[in-house]
DNA sequence: GTTAATATTGTAATAAATACAAACTTGAAG
DNA sequence: CTTCAAGTTTGTATTTATTACAATATTAAC
C-alpha cells in the first residue's frame, strides 16, 4: 500500500500508540503523509494533499493534529521564514538548508562538537537547529547554463 | 547623547552611508535603536519604542526601513518562531538561544568547524544560523526556588 | 530656492494562526 | 447491540503579521 517500504498504515498507528496519541483518522493520515513525503510541508500543503482522500477535512483540523503530533514529539516544527511554519516528521538532530532561488528545503547532516558552542553554562537545551540559506546545486546549474 | 560609547548618531549615519543607504530620519533612528538596544526586537517593538521620539512614524515605515537595512546587510532577520520576525543588527556569525519559559533571546558564541556539515558539495551558503531552544539560567533558578 | 528622485504615511487587502461552540466519533461497559 | 462519556473534528469568527499602493512629504543636487 505504502509508497515506501516500512511505512505502512499499521506502522503509523503503532507510532501513534507508542507516543500515547489516539490513532484517529486525521492523525494517521497526517503522520503518514509526513513520514512518506518528507518535503517539509506547510499546514496548507498537508491540507491540500489530504483533502481528496479525506473530503471532510478542515484546515483547523490540520492545525490541531500537527499541534498534537508536535507535543507528542512525533513531528518538529521549523521556522525558516517567519511567515509559514513548516513541519518535519524526522526528529533526529539535523540541519536545514533553504534555497533562496527555488525555495526547496534540504535536510543536512550536522555534527556540532560540544566545544563549538561556548558559554552556555546554566542553559538547558531541548531543541536545536542549524539553518543554512543559499543556492542549491540545481539552481547553480541553471544559472550557469 | 548615546547610551553606549561608540554608537553616536554620527556613527550610525556613517554606517548607513558606507552601505549606500541614504541616512533618512527613520533609518537613523531604527538602526541606532538596533545597535544600542540589542534585544532582537520585533517590528512592533521598534515601532512602539520609536513612536514617542518620532510621532509621525508608521508601522509600514518600520517594515520598509528594516527591509532596506536587511538588503543592505546592516541587519539580519531571524525567524525563531514562525509568526513574528525578529531582527538583529549584529551580523557576524553567531547563534541564537530562545528561552521557552520567558521568551528571552540570547546571542550565543558558535564556532562550527568546516567538517561539521557534510555533503554540501554544490551548495552555496550565504547565511547560516544555529538556533537553540530550552530554558535559560534565570528561569531554571526561578523553578528551583 | 527649485526640482527630480527618493522616503514615508496611512489605509486597505491578504493570509496565517487561534478560539470556541456545535456536531460527530470512538470505544468501553452494561 | 445500545448507551454514554471522553475525546475529536468542523467551521465560523477573530486576531495579528505582512504586503500593496497611492497620496504626501522629504532629501540632496543643482
Amino acid at each position: 500500500m505504502s509508497e515506501f517500504v516500512g511505512i505502512t498504515t499499521e506502522n503509523v498507528i503503532e507510532d501513534l500508540r507508542r507516543a500515547d496519541v489516539r490513532p484517529s483518522t486525521a492523525r494517521i493520515h497526517v503522520l503518514r503523509y509526513l513520514l512518506t513525503k518528507r518535503n517539509h510541508p506547510t499546514i496548507d500543503c498537508i491540507y491540500q494533499a489530504l483533502k481528496p482522500t479525506l473530503p471532510g477535512l478542515s484546515r483547523t483540523s490540520v492545525y490541531n493534529t500537527i499541534g498534537m503530533l508536535s507535543r507528542a514529539g512525533l513531528v518538529r516544527p521549523l521556522s525558516l521564514e517567519g511567515s509559514e511554519m513548516r513541519y518535519d516528521a524526522f526528529t533526529e538532530d539535523h540541519g536545514h538548508f533553504k534555497c533562496e532561488s527555488c525555495g526547496e528545503i534540504y535536510d543536512i547532516d550536522v555534527t556540532i562538537p560540544g566545544d563549538a558552542v561556548k558559554d552556555l553554562d546554566g542553559f538547558t537545551v531541548t531543541r536545536r537547529d542549524l539553518f543554512l540559506w543559499g543556492t542549491c546545486p540545481k539552481c547553480t546549474g541553471k544559472k550557469q547554463s
